[in-house]
DNA sequence: ACAAAACTTTGACGCAGATCAAGATTTGGA
DNA sequence: TCCAAATCTTGATCTGCGTCAAAGTTTTGT
């Protein structure tokens, strides 16, 4: 746990990454520097814990850069991911004391983080965040909801199938690149992280990955590179329709 | 769909039974007058579709009294259930114009609605409204966790055991029972809605529940009334910590 | 009160994906 | 640069749950 760090230079908001996606985004300006007070900047390594499920929870925070995962656990060890955080991601709930999930830096990581009772104080009299705030719940509740029928209605291949598809559309996203061309980027994901998100085990990732590449649906450069020449194919053996969901 | 009910008389919200557990729990009395104005009740009949997943939608609302399930179909007619609607549970999502997904009525069923447009304009000047909105939208999102967490990981016979526990709990918290003590109550679902909640098939869920009454887990009398001798037995059945959840 | 429809149970069998096992490839630290 | 650890692939076998089938039970409508 030595290699997080703090950095005491935080970015001036107005040049932040995330400024227009994250839960700052309706901010006004005043808004923005009352915010600015309370925030510090926290980097965390690929591989380390951000938070342990049960621990108090001291701040909340939005990801910056970097991808971490927020994992279930059960007794037996079983394991089952229940989010993927992005850039732009908040992490932590107001109004509550102890995390509920564990959240794991997946690559190197940068928060910004507030501590947690200033932030709550400031939600009071801030509609604007509370407002973003819904808006990036509701959106969250709708991709866990996306996300349980392809657990229990989806098979492996399929599975694996809509992983890659949610990855590439929301590179194509972020890179601004148009959807339909040739799509090409790196898992951010393990195959046993792969096999956490979709509730199988690594192995049966391995063979239909293995079995997409075969099959000409996806191409593979190393374990990690991926190209999809045709999207509206991948989205065929995802099992949702070719049409819907693109612009989700 | 003749059998929905449009009631012209709708009770006052000051003795409404879910006044102080919906969306309008944080309003004021002025706040709740406004509210009064563009509300109006409706009726469904057990079995009928509330909304269907792409209609345009022209209300949001609350559930008064009965049960309502909210499910996703795959063009093949693979169909997984995403959420179980109970009292005071909201239904629909301000700022989008088309339902997202299949509002089926399990139960009769009585829902408080408000038209969209002038309920999202209330919402802006409301912060109480958005605020408790987003404390609900947010226990859903837990929830979908851990149902995800079932889906993804548990087997068919835990994932029963989850399900009862589930509705055990709820229902003792209703009606004001001590979890712990013998616990008594009827199944609101059929086998298939069961086996549309965990991702199953009916024919699994029609035998595992045999088996658990078999172990002496849970008694049936008839198909649907169920009583649960012993809760911590149940819970560990689930795979959950028998301590942990209970206060959920 | 009876017939039809809806719902539930139980059995036989097959298969998708888990488990167990071994080896190949990549990454990272000294 | 080289060794150890991490990651990934592939094969063989097993098993939990799905599928298909048939019969039993409860509910509903007339």
């Amino acid at each position: 746990m030595l290699n997080e760090k703090s950095l005491s230079v935080s970015p001036d908001c107005s040049e932040c990454p995330i400024r227009h996606r994250a839960v700052c985004a309706r901010c006004e300006t005043d808004e923005l520097e009352r915010l600015e007070e309370i925030k510090y900047y926290r980097k965390f390594e690929a591989g380390q814990t951000v938070i342990w499920s049960g621990d108090r929870m001291e701040f909340v925070g939005s990801v910056v850069s970097g991808i971490a995962t927020l994992t279930q656990t059960m007794e037996d060890g079983r394991t089952q991911m229940v989010g993927l955080l992005l850039p732009s991601d908040f992490v932590g709930r107001p109004g509550r004391s102890s995390a509920a999930y564990d959240v794991v830096a997946t690559t190197d990581l940068v928060m910004c983080c507030f501590r947690k009772a200033p932030f709550e104080e400031m939600m009071v009299r801030t509609p604007h965040i509370v407002q973003r705030l819904l808006e990036m719940t509701l959106d969250e509740l709708d991709a866990a909801r996306e996300w349980m029928l392809v657990l229990g209605r989806k098979t492996a291949r399929e599975k694996i199938a809509s992983l890659l598809s949610i990855i590439a559309r929301r590179d194509a996203s972020i890179n601004q690149r148009d959807v339909g061309d040739r799509l090409t980027f790196d898992l951010p994901l393990t195959r046993e992280a792969m096999a956490d998100y979709l509730g199988l085990t690594l192995e049966t990732v391995s063979r239909q990955v293995s079995a997409l590449r075969k099959d000409g649906v996806i191409e593979l450069e190393g374990k990690r590179h991926v190209t999809i020449p045709d999207m509206g194919r991948l989205l065929e053996e995802a099992g949702d329709d070719a049409d819907g969901g693109v612009f989700a």
